[in-house]
DNA sequence: TTCAGAAATGTTATCGATAACATCCGCTTT
DNA sequence: AAAGCGGATGTTATCGATAACATTTCTGAA
């Protein structure tokens, strides 16, 4: 409540519950041993003085910070930035601050300088989003001891990870364009080395072979409107292309422009699915069908693994997979 | 380079330069009285050790830290995720790490909450990106000392703040209109508590008044794509209705929308013009006019106001506003 | 009743940096 | 040649917490 003069430290409180600092430390941190009558007393004495403990101290005896460090492609892309968001939420119930540590490639070097800033600032914990291959082969010199969680990351390295089922969102993408009748589905792609994209071709690929139905040539992109334009100009012109499944959102808007401008109706002559289900999907000309990431469910699993971590040595390397959901509109209707 | 030993202390910089760990301190803190030769000898040694300084046991003893804290809105809005990830980005380069805490609301406890957090870590700054009045109202318990600066808030506050200038913005949008032959204009302004929208709703009333054009009642909505459909479903009932300035691109594709299914055409009927110039905005169909803002420089900007007040004491409470850009495309052209 | 052992609490050392003050050295000045 | 001075460096105290160990107090069994 007073402004005026330094905060109170420890010692003020020990003073005023006329106890030693240790035991304030010692109600602070929840050990066993303390008369409850003086853990009282001492709770009394911290909220007279509206004591708050001084982080900077603990993390110099500790090494350990109460902070996590994020690590991620500097980008606004929806995906990323609501991750972001979202973890910073789940991170600040649980008494975590978040510093945040962009970089404009996943590559070696310039996360090497991101690590590095995180371990000067004694983070204790780390969080990547890793969504490229050259992004967790830039991990090698994350230490051993200190916890980190992966996003969209490599399945296969073995390291804790949580990710969205990018297999089963593009096979329940692919399954719905096949099953409203089209003959085959065509697909824009990511770029190809994120993980993410990697998946959902997979799933586009297994899905169109299962179904016997003919595979057609892989088409790739950036994530951008930019990009779904130019490749939806090519695809409106091919009379045989009936049903278009996109890596993303952004990508399918291109397309969907791309398609009006040729005068190729939508669904009507072609079918068309995003990914992501940005909030403004359902008001593209026509709304568009595309398939859900529950991303809050990824960054809360995200830092249950990390906190888990944090408890236990013995992290035994965790990977925790969340369900897509198709989200179906008109622009891919469950029957043409 | 050796990973299984603690990492190095300042004391071992100073064994093996064989000086006394206060020269190595002057050195890493440039002060003046050491001699070059030294200098050259503590450098080497730091290098030899790959020595990093612990910046928890500085923040102790200085009581800052090398962290910003950033209070924002829990958004995946399209201008504070930009704002944050520029943010972050120039920060990172003036050798500080960024501490995000996103609240849901800009409410006087919730602010309270996030600065508190931040203060516990001991930041050095505190960017607030305040776009509602509720948060700056909400801002009086932040200690005088520590170096503060608004973004989007509070013009009159006389507080340190960037802004971009949205009347500016606002009399472009509708001027172009005006110029293009249009009436009047109408517009769907965000919510009315952000500074945002209060300026883009005043430049547009003055942009009328000024040219004597008659001012329809004003819409106000959210920023979603939804509300931007629900209103233009009502404004494509209206003949009247030829010139349409929304408050953000999101509220425009919805209008796009409605006025699509209502057989209204774009720009031929009516004309659009949002605001933002999000990447997707050149593949609206048809690609949207709208006013560019160029929140890197206000992040930058935010940022050397900041390093300002920690240098000097006397920080004069300055104001930088960043002007805006109106980008043309098919939407509203010169002329229709 | 006494004593062991656990529970409760206190004392002192420590983390790794900066601040304040002390010292040493070489040079100018008289 | 002695005094004075400032540049270069070293010594010690300090920030505010936790860790490790020391001590006191309580409890229950012999």
């Amino acid at each position: 409540m007073d402004k005026g003069s330094r905060s109170p430290a420890m010692t003020d409180v020990a003073r005023l519950a006329g106890v030693s600092h240790q035991t304030v430390s010692r109600v602070l941190n929840d050990h066993p041993n303390v008369k409850e009558q003086t853990r009282i007393r001492v709770r009394a004495a911290i909220a007279e003085l509206g004591y708050r403990p001084n982080r900077a101290a603990r993390a110099l005896v500790t090494g350990r910070s109460q902070l996590i460090g994020v690590v991620a492609r500097n980008s606004t892309l929806f995906g990323p930035a609501t991750m972001l968001s979202e973890f910073e939420q789940a991170a600040a119930d649980a008494g975590f601050a978040v510093s945040v540590g962009s970089v404009h490639e996943l590559d070696r070097s310039s996360i090497s300088a991101v690590v590095d800033r995180h371990l000067d600032q004694r983070v204790a914990g780390l969080v990547v989003i890793a969504n490229t291959a050259s992004a967790t082969e830039a991990l090698a010199e994350i230490p051993g001891d200190l916890p980190v969680v992966f996003i969209d990351g490599d399945p296969d390295s073995g390291r804790p990870l949580v990710t969205v089922d990018q297999v089963a969102g593009a096979r329940a993408a692919t399954r719905h364009l096949l099953d409203a009748g089209h003959e085959t589905v065509w697909h824009v792609s990511g770029p190809t080395d994120w993980f993410d994209s990697a998946g959902r071709i997979q799933g586009w690929r297994q899905t169109l072979e299962e179904a016997g139905a003919e595979v057609p040539p892989l088409l790739s992109a950036d994530w951008s409107a930019a990009e779904g334009y130019r490749t939806g100009q090519m695809l409106a012109r091919m009379p045989e292309v009936t049903a278009i499944f996109t890596a993303n959102d952004h990508l399918a808007l291109g397309i969907l422009r791309a398609l009006h401008e040729r005068g190729r109706r939508v669904p009507h002559d072609v079918s068309v699915v995003g990914f992501d289900d940005v909030p403004e999907a359902a008001y593209f000309i026509p709304p568009l069908t595309t398939v859900r990431q529950a991303f809050g469910d990824v960054a809360r699993a995200a830092l249950s693994l990390l906190l888990g971590q944090m408890r236990d040595e013995n992290g035994t390397a965790n990977q925790i997979v969340v369900p897509p959901q198709l989200i179906v509109r008109e622009s891919a209707p469950r029957r043409v």
